[in-house]
DNA sequence: TCACGTCAAGCAGAT
DNA sequence: ATCTGCTTGACGTGA
């Protein structure tokens, strides 16, 4: 199992998530960033390295505007270089690598300009990864969409719509269940569909569940990674004990962590740590795995 | 230097 | 109707 934060490093002074507002757009400033944020990525890979988490979910600010028609400028082209030695970095330490394209990504709307646009930020994800010579058990995870008052014309909707996407981009894509809409139950019966894999988030489960045990819920969405999508990769984060159900904790809850260890064996999958202080509680949960091995191999 | 209004984009649920 | 949250606040103007 590797163990892994998303985005940010807070104890460091780099941030990769580096933007600026539309209205200050220029190539200067794109490259400028751009630059800003492969230094700092490259940074916090080091960093996760030297502190055995070998999971990371690379932010989608990592080029700003990037599918945005106010760039046309080829970065693609110009960081190539950049991209392939951090790509090395990865491969070399096998890395494994997530990422989740923001809320305004919807397939499954009902609105055409909404996919066109949602198709072009799929692929500048898929770009990302391609860049950095990653295969496809690098992974690129999706909510469903919106319900518009009709779920299962609206899962038939995602359905046609990833089955037309290109290859280049329909190799990364997973889906997720959510906190409000799409449960572990949609999401498999969208993999019957079209075979996506589904990527199990503990803690939207809890919140909005379709009734599945941890055993079951990890037992069934493995079935949907083959071999080249690599082991599943899961979430999980403590819910806040102060705010309303389904927000995030602002540290790792130990025991409630070592208990979801103890119920998720034997399984074997990725864990990215959705926590607000990051690094810090990934470091604490490797400490937990680490303790924990030893333990089990007396 | 700092406060604070605002920022490309969608949707659901709460207020 | 308007606001908030979402994987993550941070940009940038004005005082």
């Amino acid at each position: 199992m590797k163990v892994g934060y998303p985005c940010i490093n807070r104890s460091l002074e780099c941030r990769g998530n580096k933007t600026f507002r539309l209205k200050s757009y220029s190539e200067d400033r794109l490259i400028e960033t751009v630059q800003n944020n492969l230094d700092c990525l490259r940074r916090m890979l080091k960093y996760n390295i030297e502190h055995e988490m070998y999971f990371f979910r690379i932010t989608s600010d990592l080029v700003p505007f990037a599918s945005h028609e106010v760039n046309d400028y080829s970065w693609q082209s110009h960081f190539k270089d950049e991209f392939k030695k951090i790509g090395k970095l990865i491969r070399k330490n096998d890395i494994r690598i997530s990422m989740h394209p923001d809320q305004f990504i919807v397939l499954n709307s009902k609105k055409e300009d909404v996919v066109e646009n949602s198709v072009e930020e799929l692929r500048y994800h898929a770009d990302v990864l391609d860049l950095f010579n990653l295969d496809s058990t690098a992974k690129i995870q999706l909510h469903v969409g919106g319900v518009y008052g009709d779920k299962s014309k609206s899962k038939e909707r995602f359905v046609e719509r990833f089955q037309k996407l290109d290859e280049k981009i329909k190799r990364r894509l997973v889906i997720e269940n959510d906190d409000t809409s799409y449960t572990l139950k949609d999401c498999l019966d969208i993999h019957q569909n079209c075979g996506v894999p589904v990527l199990f988030d503990d803690l939207h489960h809890r919140v909005n569940s379709s009734e599945e045990s941890l055993e079951e819920a990890l037992q069934k969405t493995k079935r949907t990674w083959s071999e080249k999508d690599g082991i599943p990769m899961v979430d999980y984060s403590s819910q806040d004990p102060k705010e309303q159900e389904g927000k995030h904790a602002e540290t790792i809850d130990k025991n409630d962590f070592k208990d979801f260890i103890e119920r998720s064996r034997p399984h074997e999958f990725d864990l990215m740590l959705e926590i607000k202080d990051k690094e810090k509680s990934a470091l604490k949960a490797v400490k937990i795995l680490s303790d924990d091995e030893r333990f089990y191999s007396l």
